[in-house]
DNA sequence: GATAATATTCTACCATTGATAGATATTTAG
DNA sequence: CTAAATATCTATCAATGGTAGAATATTATC
C-alpha cells in the first residue's frame, strides 16, 4: 500500500511531472494562477520539492517555453509535406496557427502574454528553430517561383510578424482563432505575391 | 513650509498622479516591479491611499491602458492627415509603430505583455476607436482606388493584426522597432497590392 | 537483523505582495 | 476653541516565492 503511494510519487515529483502539473493548472485557471504550491499540491508534495528540480519559478516556466517551441516546431514540419512550395509554406502558416489553437495556454506563455513576466531573448532564443524553417520555406519557394528576394531573413521575420499578429488577435474572444487563420492565409498570399513581383 | 508639503502632496494623490506614478516605475523597472507600495512612495503616500482611487491594482493599470489607447488613436489621427489615400494608411501604421517606440512599456501593459495578467476583453474594448479609425482609412482607400473589398472589418483586422505582430517583434532585442517599421511597411503595401487585384 | 550513512521529504519560517480595518491626525464648521 | 468631518497612517491579513533545518524513509555496512 505505502510503496504503492511511493511508486505513483516518484511518477510525478520529476521534472517532466512538474512541468505537466503547471500547464495542467494553467489550462484550467490561467497563467497567474500558477503557484508554486499548487503545482506542488498537483503532484501530491511539498513545494520545496520544485526546487530540486528548477532554480527557481521562472526557470520551470522556460523549460516549458522550450518544450513548447520545440513541439511547435515538429508540428510544423509535420505540415509540411506537399510538394508545391507555395503550399507548403501555407501550410507551416495553418500550422502555426493550429498549434495556437490547440494549445492556448502555451502559446500564451510563450509569446509572454497571460500575466508571466520572462526575458524576451530567453523566447526568441526558443523560437530560432521555427524561425530557421520558415526561412528555409521561403527560400525553396522563392528559388522554385525565380523570386528575387533580396533580403531572406527579412521575409521570414516578416512572415513570422504576421503569424503571430493575427494568432494574438485571434486569441481575442472576438475574433477567434479560425477567423483568424482565414486572415493570416489570405496576408501571406498577399506577401507571396508581393515578393514576385519585386 | 508644512503647507508647501501639502500642497505638493495634493497634486500628486490623485488619479492621474497615481497612473503617472505608476507608469513611471514601469519604465525604470518594468511592469512586475510596479507594486502598490512603490507606487505609494513615488507619491510620497502610504499603499491604502490608493484604494480612494481605484477599486485594486488591475482597475489602475486598466484606466493606463485606456488612457494609451487614446493617445494612440490622438497620435495615428495627426499622422494621418496627407491626400494621398495609400500614403494615410501607411502613416496610420507608421503612426502606430512610433508610439511602441516612445511609448514601449505603455504599448507592453495595453497588449498583455511584460507580466501584467488582465481580462483580453477588456483590452479590446479599449482597441475599439483605433480599429474604427482604421476601417474608415480603409474604406476610403477602397473607394479612391476602386477596390472591391467585400470585407472592409477583415481587412481592417488584417492591418491591425500585421501592426502589432510587426511591433511585438520589433519590441525584441535582435530586430528592433525600426527595422519591423519597414517590415510593417512592406507587408502593408503586399496588401493593398493584393486587396486592390481581387 | 540492528545500526550507521545517505537520500528524501516535510515543517516552520522569511520577506514581499495586494488588500482592509481601525486608529490617528488634520482640516473645516460652529 | 471645540466638535464634526475628512484625510491619512499604522497594523494586520492571507497568499506568494523561496530557504533552512528538522524529520523521515531508504540503503549500505557490519
Amino acid at each position: 500500500m505505502k510503496t504503492m503511494t511511493r511508486r505513483e510519487r516518484q511518477r510525478l515529483a520529476n521534472r517532466e511531472g512538474i512541468l505537466e502539473a503547471a500547464l495542467t493548472i494553467a489550462e484550467r485557471e490561467g497563467w497567474s494562477a500558477v503557484t508554486i504550491r499548487k503545482i506542488a499540491d498537483e503532484i501530491d508534495y511539498t513545494s520545496p520539492i520544485i526546487y530540486q528540480h528548477f532554480d527557481n519559478k521562472e526557470a520551470a516556466l522556460q523549460a516549458l517555453i522550450e518544450e513548447g517551441f520545440a513541439d511547435l516546431e515538429t508540428s510544423m514540419r509535420r505540415a509540411a509535406t506537399g510538394d508545391d512550395p507555395e503550399e507548403r509554406l501555407l501550410a507551416l502558416g495553418r500550422a502555426y496557427l493550429h498549434f495556437a489553437r490547440d494549445h492556448r495556454r502555451l502559446y500564451e506563455l510563450m509569446h509572454g502574454l497571460g500575466g508571466v513576466a520572462l526575458e524576451p531573448s530567453e523566447r526568441t532564443a526558443a523560437a530560432g528553430s521555427v524561425i530557421t524553417l520558415t526561412t528555409e520555406a521561403i527560400q525553396t519557394w522563392a528559388q522554385a517561383r525565380g523570386a528575387h528576394l533580396d533580403d531572406l531573413l527579412a521575409a521570414s521575420e516578416t512572415a513570422w510578424g504576421v503569424l503571430h499578429g493575427m494568432t494574438t488577435i485571434g486569441l481575442l474572444p472576438d475574433i477567434g482563432l479560425e477567423r483568424a487563420e482565414h486572415l493570416a492565409m489570405e496576408t501571406l498570399r498577399a506577401l507571396l505575391q508581393y515578393w514576385e513581383s519585386l
